[in-house]
Parts: C-alpha cells; structure tokens; sequence
DNA sequence: AGGTGTCAACGAAGCCTTTCGTAGATCGAC
DNA sequence: GTCGATCTACGAAAGGCTTCGTTGACACCT
C-alpha cells in the first residue's frame, strides 16, 4: 500500500500542499484562511480527505480540529514535476526546459550565482 | 472568439500536439499510428475533434481524411506550461525551477554550452 | 441545561476528460 | 452497382475533480 506511487497531484491539491509546507501542520481552517482563493470551507475540507485516502498527507485526529500534514517532502512534488513535464514537452530533455524558463523571466543575481556554480559543476562532470 | 487564451492542454492534447509538431500537418489515422500509446482510433479522433473546437488545432476538411494542424507552436505551448509550473510549485522563481530540472538528469555537451551561453547573456544583464 | 458556534462527515451535483460502440458517408475495386 | 475498407460524426458511459448544502457531534459560555 506504503509502496504504491503517488499520483501526480491536482491544482487545489497543490495550492494545499503549498499551505502545508509554507505553515507546517495546519488544521482545516488555516488553511481555508491561508488560501486566498473563493473556495469555500467544505471545499477545503473534503479535497483535504480525498488527499488523506491517496496518502498525500497524514491526519492527526487527537484534536477536534484535526491537524494535517504533508507527507510528500516539497523537494520530491517538484523533482516529480519537472521530470513529468520535461518527458511531456521537452523530449526528455531538462536542459531544454532550463531554457525555457530562464528565458521567461528575470533572475536574481544570487540565483546567477547558484546556476553558474551548478553548471560549472556539471562541466566539471563531463569532461570526465 | 479568437481572442480567447487557449486552456492548458490536457495530457492526452499535449501527446496529439506533440505528434502534429513533429509530424506537420497530419490526418488522424496518421497521428494514431504514430501515438503508440493504446488508445483506439476514436479516441484519437474525439480527442482531435474537440481539439479543434477549442481552437488548438486547424483542421482542412477538403479531402476525404481531413488534415488536422496545429495552431498553437511548441514555443508557446513550452512557455505557456513552464511559466504556470513556476507560478504554482516554485514560487515564482525560474531559477529555482531551472536548478531542479538540471540537477535530475544527464546534459549533453552541447546542452550545457548553450546554457553558459544564456547565462552569460543574462550576467552581463544583470551588470546594467 | 440551553444556546451558539465550530468542526468533520456525507452525499450529491456539475463539469471535464477519456474512452469507445455504432451509425452513416465516401471511395476504390471488382 | 455492389462490397469492403476507411473515415467522420454522434452519443453515451465511466471516472475524476471541484464544489457545496446539510447533518450530526462536540465544546464553550451563561
């Protein structure tokens, strides 16, 4: 059961994960609050069970107001992501998507700074 | 009508698309023999039906098999989904999304001199 | 104890995606 | 012209996502 893949995860599936990582447990109402899209409380709640039953986060049901929690780190949702959509656009290729990305939009000069050294490391690598 | 934005293309769409973006123009047996998911011809055909109605495709009706094109470029069916995968998992920041994709997988040479290349371009921006 | 507010649970509805069976049109071969 | 193959069109079903109304449980306050 532990060992079955998880599946990608919806857009409000997201937008929930995101509230969970940015605050860390939370019950229902905090992150109907956090969230500041139209959706109603019930809305939160009930797409917070189905997440529950796919094994997307953890409850604690000790309190009234249950507390979730993710249970997939931020880091593997994006690696999952990336590489989904690297195959479904970018022919396998993530460098092509890196691109893609960089040139959509400005970059901070620290974020610069973390490219170069990555890439140096990467041609590092191949020139063994 | 026209000025409508285009919607995310759904996953089966984005497979379709793919085809009509290697392929050109094409018919949808043509793009079903090429799918080799195991999708039947219907489906492909439904698929591409509605496709055509929300606009994503062109379809030429004068032969018998009718020649379905694509009206949305790779280009900006690659911008269009990268911006919305930053915008919902990382924040907002390409970077951020650009560092993960190269940190998944193997670069080819030429791949990552064409990374130094934008880098570098976006360096000496920076320095303005 | 009674009233008020908060919460989870349930169920249903609406919509979209994906799938395919079936029917009808068209073409080429015989 | 008829047969068989190919193609589009139509409609429907199944499943998933998202939404929310309603209900019943529980807790706190007076």
């Amino acid at each position: 059961m532990s060992r079955d893949k998880l599946p990608r995860p919806t857009d409000a599936e997201l937008g929930i994960l995101r509230v969970l990582w940015e605050r860390g447990a939370s019950t229902v109402r905090e992150v109907h609050e956090t969230l500041q899209d139209g959706s109603g409380y019930t809305t939160v709640l009930k797409t917070m069970q189905i997440m529950t039953e796919k094994g997307l986060v953890m409850r604690d049901e000790s309190q009234r107001a249950h507390v979730y929690t993710s249970r997939v780190p931020r880091e593997n949702t994006q690696r999952q992501l990336v590489t989904d959509l690297v195959d479904r656009v970018f022919g396998g290729s993530p460098a092509r998507l890196a691109l893609q990305a960089l040139s959509t939009k400005k970059t901070s000069p620290e974020e610069l700074a973390e490219l170069r050294q990555l890439l140096e490391s990467l041609e590092k690598e191949a020139e063994s």
